[in-house]
DNA sequence: AACAACATCCAAAACGTTTTGCAAAGGACT
DNA sequence: AGTCCTTTGCAAAACGTTTTGGATGTTGTT
């Protein structure tokens, strides 16, 4: 393990003051060194493999050139990784540093990560949710620079990213009416949060501009699983003037449509089509045939979210702001027109 | 944003020098300190809230209480929410900090990561393959304190942990055996990984173990996903002396089986037995009836990695080790007796 | 009563950078 | 040729800790 290089070192090996290296590297703009010379020392930094120290370089100036992020869970759901990712790697290449914690729904555990991260001296925190909610956010990030990840919070003052429950169910249920449907049902979650209510309001928005009655009895409720989409698909195609489409909550309904209507004797998409939500891929591209769905953009919010909280934190005074992030639809095999 | 007390201010409300300070927070041994002078300045430090730097406290004893976990990639599956997460909380419970960063496949950046992380001043980096697979470590590595994490390399000087692949597949199988299975068929994964050779290793085991013949015709290879499955399991079902279990190289493979057999007018599990595995919850969960499957222990493999990594880091000199995980058996109700 | 031994605390140096105030050197203008 | 200005480089201070060597004060022993 050979001794670090320092900034000593290529100070002497350039045959220059410590000063002028530093000045050579960091302070492109400033005259203060001979462009010859800032060529020079460059070089030899870049041979001798030199990378100044970031604890040290972090005290001077008070930046640790590291963003913490805290949610709630990381492990339920496969969208933690496309967020994290996307955080992660907009933050590297900006040249930060994302440091991961997540505390399950400890309050306490969560206040003494946020202080932790705050003796590291992090430059800003993303304080994230697994799946959309509203929060309030706790006192401590006052203190710094935030920004919220799927998830948005009653105060203005802090910027936010979401996606756009209600033009995604809007899209989702387009297609249906695209495909000549009339007759079209919606499986909704039972949990009071806001992709419940902004996706029952996207789908209604969606049959209004098409010109197409609300049947309040086409729209059941259950627990957001595989086994509730399937107690919902039963009810709605037990119906007398059962729906020819249906919208799904989310993929694992959706899975589970496709369990009771296998069966009802209902093959899909000939006799039954059907759009989920969500795009987990692990459920949408397995099913048979692949289910069309909207996809949120988990990877993009998170690029949003530091994007946003680096811009605050190398130019403060940039005012908040709440984005809504739009969702792409999927589309593979579930949908058809109804006979 | 009131300006951060530091140790300066502590000293001055206890009436101490900054050295008693530190000495009463940090060196509980030695007797440098009044035991009554140490509990004061414990009590005033925790009253204002104190907390060192990490900064400062690691640039002068060259410990940063960071560590990173580099991985190929973290968002295909959602096993690298378990694994992080297991590395996170044992790295946090030990006063640790976790970097994530993931390089794609890209050797270069994976590079560059690593000596970003080097800058930091890391104290240890974790290794991580996001499925389980041998791997050449980086020169890089070879100057810190590492270990490997669902991955294994050739060099034993360095440390690692692994699912017990074959153990795995033996309780899978066994499960089947002990059910009344006699002719049981394998859907083996085609990729030349330790998974694929494990699992298929384990299923024999288990045969001879149990007295079964072994028939080569009882095994069928695919692309390791639900279409690969489905066509897997339609070849084995049509087989003129059909196997009455299945044991699958992974729950993605498994659904796959479900939907042959399906078309194929046999019923789970009274028709046919499956057995998958990686308990895929949002798959084995779902399918119904739910998929009996042997879990992968990512969670557990995270934290143990950590505690490794910690350990060589406390006290230097610990040999290395490879660990292999057990794989604990998880039932659902894709099992019966065959008829 | 003087001195040794011990307990307690303090001042200062160090970790590796960045940055400020100055000094030295070199060139252009009168 | 002398003055002034510009360009360039250096020494030193600062960031917030930890730790070492030594100073101070207190107690016990002869």
């Amino acid at each position: 393990m050979t001794t670090r290089v320092g900034i000593r070192e290529v100070a002497k090996a350039a045959g220059v003051s410590i000063t002028t290296v530093s000045h050579a590297l960091n302070d492109a703009t400033s005259d203060r060194v001979n462009p010859k010379t800032q060529e020079h020392v460059r070089a030899v930094a870049k041979d001798l493999g030199y990378a100044p120290n970031r604890l040290a370089s972090g005290l001077r100036n008070q930046r640790s050139q590291i963003i913490g992020l805290v949610s709630d869970q990381i492990t339920t759901t496969p969208f933690a990784g496309a967020m994290i990712r996307g955080a992660q790697e907009t933050a590297y290449q900006r040249g930060y540093l994302l440091m991961v914690l997540n505390s399950g729904l400890d309050n306490d555990l969560e206040k003494h990560e946020i202080q932790t991260l705050q003796q590291h001296q992090v430059d800003g925190i993303i304080y994230a949710r697994m799946y959309h909610q509203g929060v309030t956010v706790p006192e401590e990030l006052y203190e710094v620079p935030t920004v919220l990840l799927d998830a948005a919070s009653a105060d203005s003052s802090i910027s936010s990213v979401v996606p756009d429950e209600i033009a995604a169910a809007e899209s989702a249920v387009e297609i249906l009416a695209a495909a000549g449907h009339t007759r079209i049902g919606m499986i909704n979650n039972i949990d009071d949060i806001p992709a419940t209510h902004g996706r029952l309001e996207g789908y209604r928005n969606a049959l209004i501009r098409n010109g197409l009655p609300e049947d309040p009895r086409l729209v059941a409720s259950a627990v957001s699983d595989t086994v509730g989409g399937r107690q919902a698909a039963a009810q709605l195609l037990s119906l007398p003037d059962r729906p020819t489409a249906l919208f799904c909550f989310n993929d694992r309904m959706a899975m589970g449509a496709y369990q009771s209507a296998s069966a009802a004797g209902l093959r899909i998409p000939e006799d039954l089509s059907v759009v989920g939500m969500d795009n987990l891929e692990l459920i949408a591209d397995a099913l048979w045939p692949g289910l069309t769905t909207v996809a949120l953009p988990h990877y993009e919010m998170g690029c949003w979210a530091v994007t946003r909280l680096l811009d605050d934190i190398e130019k403060p005074g940039t005012p908040p702001g709440q984005k809504k992030l739009l969702c792409p639809v999927i589309e593979r095999g579930s949908v058809a027109p109804p006979h």
